[in-house]
DNA sequence: ACCTGAACACCGTTCAAGT
DNA sequence: ACCTGAACACCGTTCAAGT
């Protein structure tokens, strides 16, 4: 005699090491990393705790796992495009997809090996700069240069306490009221004369910065050739 | 009567919170922010463990006062250099502070408030732009870009397994093994003729990349005369 | 004012047992 | 082949009690 179906909303669906990655990052898009536990998780796929052990080796497997499937949400740079259209439209992508998940800038924290959506993601970009004109080694320059830069302003980002611009002006206004204006003369004046314009957002550094190694780049793939 | 003497080797030496984050930096340094429990804290510091909460709000805490301490690692930005050499400086110095300490990075997650070293570690930044010549606004994107960079080229260099050109040889090589050149050719081609040649570091990717950051920063100087 | 010990509400992970 | 329940060795943090 089969058990009666239970009175949950939810349909019993087989469980499978996707399904497993997509509810981490859900967790984990809505409470960061630390809501995301693996009791949590059982709970949220209508299992028990430890039956994610079957479908995934360990919470490090798991954050792997998170990693690359956010990277596969990048979008890959275009062959039609010239390179640095192509690099540009990627590195925009990637800076969304950061801000989409706040927490994937420290997911893979220890070096392991990267998953296929990620080695894709790096290969086409390096391609992308080869086929632009980009010697080997000033191909190895460029994906370096942009790709720190977009981690660390994923993560610059993230450290703020305000993305709006009403928020920023509050935020910096307290900032600001804080701040002795002795001790830090010139931080109190960007404070001021600068976040406290109105529309000021810090995102909107996000593409000078970007634009600004771009131009870099330009000039380094002229000299390699 | 006083207690006789315990048999320790350490000698009993009052508690107070500079001393509680060495200690903290210490066990994060040698093990990672894993390592890093309040429990162990107390061990090292040869004290219960609870007693740390005199002296530590929580751990959020502890993680900034960390922060803050390695901060104040970084050599400050020279008067007496041009801004060209006073950030790069800077610049060199606290990416040697974030290789010695690679929890760094992570640290401070969320936007708390700074502490003192970082504010004028932030203050001078911004006091060499301005001194050289950058408008407040060029002073905001140049700050911006030269420390995400820094950040995020901290971040990929310890997500890296290896780091001495030895490991990095038999690491590409095992890579390049696994790797289906079919599937990811670029990566394959810079993994061969780049990674696996003689000499190759990572880190010194460092350098050529702020650099050219650096040359872009000059003309937005000139442009924002 | 600072330190302690017990306790609470959690963690990740293992493992024998079930189906 | 997958899921469960109990258990183990930990966590951060609170709090009354000590000195």
């Amino acid at each position: 005699m089969t058990p009666p179906r239970k009175s949950t909303s939810e349909p019993r669906v087989r469980l499978n090491k996707e399904r497993v990655i997509g509810a981490a990052i859900a967790l984990a898009d809505a409470g960061g990393l630390d809501a995301l536990t693996m009791r949590r998780l059982g709970d949220e796929l209508n299992v028990e705790a430890m039956s994610v052990y079957n479908h995934v080796a360990n919470k490090e497997d798991l954050l792997n796992g998170m990693a690359d499937m956010v990277f596969g949400e990048i979008k890959l740079p275009s062959h039609s495009d010239d390179w640095r259209t192509a690099i540009r439209k990627r590195s925009i992508s990637f800076h969304d997809v950061l801000v989409r998940h706040p927490w994937a800038t420290t997911a893979r924290d220890s070096g392991t090996n990267p998953g296929t959506a990620t080695l894709r993601n790096h290969d086409r970009v390096i391609g992308t700069f080869r086929n632009g004109g980009f010697s080997i080694a000033a191909a190895a320059h460029a994906f370096s240069a942009v790709d720190s830069y977009i981690y660390g302003f994923a993560m610059q980002e993230k450290s703020l306490p305000f993305t709006t611009p009403e928020e920023t002006a509050a935020m910096a206004a307290i900032l600001l009221a804080q701040l002795p204006a002795s001790d830090y003369p010139y931080l109190a004046e960007l404070t001021a004369d600068h976040v406290l314009k109105p529309g000021y957002r810090y995102s909107d550094e996000f593409l000078i910065g970007l634009d600004l190694i771009l131009d870099g780049l330009d000039s380094m793939r002229i000299e390699s050739q």
